[in-house]
DNA sequence: TCTTGTGAAGTGTTTCACAGCT
DNA sequence: AGCTGTGAAACACTTCACAAGA
């Protein structure tokens, strides 16, 4: 059906409109229009109006964008029409801090796996999961139903954990090893850099420091 | 002098550049070709030259480009001649992880400080350094001279943190708490919203699965 | 009268293709 | 002969501005 392509620069801008939306939703407004949904998300109200455009023709003309049934129709074009669940790959500091972020849950995603590779951590307690094996991926992900892997391994492992991964059916990678992943067609990797992103705020420091 | 306007897109894509630039470096290849540098950093040739070229006449026709004039110039155009300070702010799991991730410091940045407004924390051991109070700010960005603040609060209080780091001083704001920061013209935040990035998965998961 | 939905205009980014150096 | 640097063309994205509908 609606085969119509959807810029991805609108989809990167898509999350945050439906943060703000059930934020309204929380506070009983029944009705935003393009304007107060561009104020709460910083964007503006063409741009929101253009975006939700491409989902369908959501709006009432004269009112504004009911919010239930936005959030309706914002979540299912986002897939998240029922919750993702995620594997975590690496469960050092960094593993172990998302899997117990809080924001996860509240936005639709279940840790529900989290891997090792390290044999003393394997049948160890992950909060309420317990660690597995990598050699045992493919079954954990069969049976949990894993939708998005998390790599956070360190960087030389992440393109075995990719592997991994991708052979074990898991075509989502959210990856925060330093390394670029190396995925055939048909896998969509997410690359989170830390020092990449502090890099560009450095670049604008220094432009201000003349 | 060089006020020169690089696109955002360039400056996004010049840390990637220098980290397969270092690892040539380390590899002990002299040169490399606008080429080389595409496949590695998983871009095409012609971008690579247009985008360096942004920064300045950096290669030699007919041979390619210099490595180690290379990161010279390409630190140089991101701020990174010199090392930066790094202030983290709200000591929970999240902060704990990055203030000891190891991809911070090889790649230009030291962890100087760490704030948290739990009094209890405040004075506590985190590494080699001790938890601040957040009623100290002002002094200990002046002190250790920080340039760019993180924010791993939850997301109540990121709004109150980034406030306070503003005050302090620091212009440069990473902000991991799923919320838009308000803040003046002058100073930039990047934010890293992890709920937001695997949403964007989950939609070209939902392509896929028709 | 108010606010959406959207062609058209404007702006920004990527790719092409080849002149210019080495 | 090989590879860069860069205008020009192609493409993508954002903003404008207004007709259409409530």
């Amino acid at each position: 059906m609606s085969a119509n392509q959807i810029p991805e620069s609108t989809v990167a801008r898509l999350p945050g409109y439906l943060r703000v939306v059930i934020y309204a939703q929380a506070l009983r407004m029944p009705v935003l229009s393009s304007a107060a949904i561009a104020e709460m998300a910083g964007t503006n109200a063409a741009q929101v109006r253009k975006d939700l455009s491409y989902i369908g023709e959501l709006g009432t003309r004269g009112a504004g964008y009911d919010v239930d049934s936005l959030i309706d129709h914002m979540s299912r074009a986002l897939g998240m029409s029922h919750h993702r669940n995620v594997a975590i790959v690496g469960y050092g500091r960094l593993g172990s801090a998302l899997r117990n972020y809080g924001g996860f849950m509240d936005r639709g995603f279940s840790v529900v796996a989290v891997f090792d590779a390290d044999e003393e951590k394997v049948g160890t307690e992950a909060g309420d999961l317990l660690v597995s094996s990598l050699d045992d991926m493919s079954e954990v992900v069969r049976d949990r139903g894993v939708d998005i892997g998390v790599i956070t391994t360190p960087a030389e492992n992440a393109q075995s954990a990719a592997e991994k991964l991708i052979e074990s059916g898991v075509t989502s990678i959210l990856n925060f090893a330093p390394v670029r992943l190396e995925v055939s067609k048909g896998v969509t990797v997410k690359q989170v850099d830390l020092a990449s992103e502090m890099q560009i705020l450095s670049f604008h420091l220094s432009r201000l420091e003349e």
